[in-house]
DNA sequence: CGAAAAACTTGATCGCAATCACATACATTT
DNA sequence: AAATGTATGTGATTGCGATCAAGTTTTTCG
């Protein structure tokens, strides 16, 4: 039986504890110890986690699906920060200091969470320091994320950005498949566009001439096919 | 007597432990037991403490003076991403995990740091486990601050994220005088473009403007006095 | 399966900021 | 204080990507 919040057979949310390298480092009694601790949550696709602003006190783990985080500039613009998927966590921010959440977070398909409460999650900080390091290494990890995104809007033209993003999407949600590399996009083209911060009827157009150069194949909105990756990797690289 | 690395009376690095929050947690004796670990270094301006991608294990912390973090893309244009000035530290990233430094960085002015090689800080978190905790609200805080800039150069305007930058510059740069704000710039008019993502003329034209405005005055390169702050915050905001 | 809604594509035009080119001011050194 | 090198200011021009405006496809939902 694996380790779980729910004391179920067969329960869904199993892989919370065990996909999540933040407990990497506990053993299966420790994990036996925090299992209760955990509160589940599920999300239809366009819910809200929570809303910029608002205060919050948990630390959520995505546990299945993807959401986004995003800030929304008073003139409605959006600004997408982060696209979270199985393993990532967010709202920990407002367990150390601040009280109020950065960005709004929404469900961008079916999504399943587990989450701590504050209080809990502290104690558990308290029992096992540990996990502190992991939580560490894990913000290191999406901070350097962070400033590759920020030189990349620095410093690169339009081109390089979307075929970065779309090189990014595929470590994340691409699989092989004969023709080549099929991405399952986790965003619409207007999510793409907010993410890059370029405007929608921009996505497109570079999509179409990424797919009238042969490198891509747009597979409805939901799909890209990757046919050839080195040349998006060099359209991703410093051309310009 | 302050609780100093060097052991000495009058000793020029006094502030560095006291200054840091990561160590506020700690009392009299621990601060003892930990300054011995303290190496120092002191660096000229333009001098490199450490280079993007190269090996390095230290966790720096700058003491007086301020340095840019920067990346620089393979034709040659640099993205600035941090101003440390005293109190902040970097180089933590090399010491959870990565082994190579994720940006260059230069002393803008004279600069005195305090180091801690890897394996004396892990000795110190061991001990410390507080210290973990420290850390993360100050990353949780950077990456706060990453969020914002990361927005800024999504959907704002140039207008508004140099008097944005601007006014950051004042609450950590500036003091008061009768006539206004006076800010003394970390970073010349190039550093700034570098910073924002913009050009260099750019930045020129649009602190001339400004100054047409009547909202500012440069004086000289390295000082610019704010006339109208509230005029500043205003243009900094969201009017585009 | 079909209709309505939502998302996307494509074209035309506009405008902001990049770039190029050069003049000027500043700072650093001796 | 003069001289040299570096940083900054300003004008002219260009071009990329935003915006506006329809049309078209995909998706969703009854």
């Amino acid at each position: 039986m694996t380790v779980c919040g729910c004391g179920d057979e067969g329960c869904p949310h199993k892989l919370c504890l065990h996909r999540v390298p933040m407990f990497a480092s506990l053993d299966r009694e420790d994990l036996l110890h925090i299992a209760p601790l955990i509160r589940h949550g599920e999300y239809q696709k366009g819910e809200t986690l929570f809303v910029e602003e608002n205060e919050s006190d948990a630390l959520i783990i995505v546990n299945r699906g993807s959401v986004k985080a995003s800030k929304t500039a008073p003139d409605g613009r959006e600004q997408i920060l982060y696209v979270f998927s199985e393993g990532d966590f967010f709202g920990e921010r407002n367990l150390f200091g601040r009280r109020t959440a950065a960005y709004t977070v929404q469900a961008l398909e079916p999504v399943r969470t587990c989450s701590f409460t504050k209080d809990d999650f502290h104690g558990l900080l308290r029992a096992h320091p540990d996990i502190a390091v992991k939580i560490i290494e894990a913000l290191e990890e999406r901070m350097a994320r962070m400033e590759d995104t920020l030189q990349s809007m620095g410093v690169r033209n339009v081109d390089n950005r979307i075929s970065a993003l779309l090189l990014d999407f595929a470590g994340k949600y691409g699989s092989a498949v004969p023709e080549g590399l099929l991405i399952r996009l986790p965003l619409s083209r207007e999510g793409m566009a907010n993410y890059l911060g370029i405007a929608r009827e921009t996505v497109s157009r570079k999509l179409g001439q990424l797919e009238s150069e042969g490198i891509l194949r747009p597979l409805g909105n939901k799909s890209i096919l990757v046919l050839d990756r080195d040349a998006l990797a060099l359209t991703a690289g410093m051309s310009s």
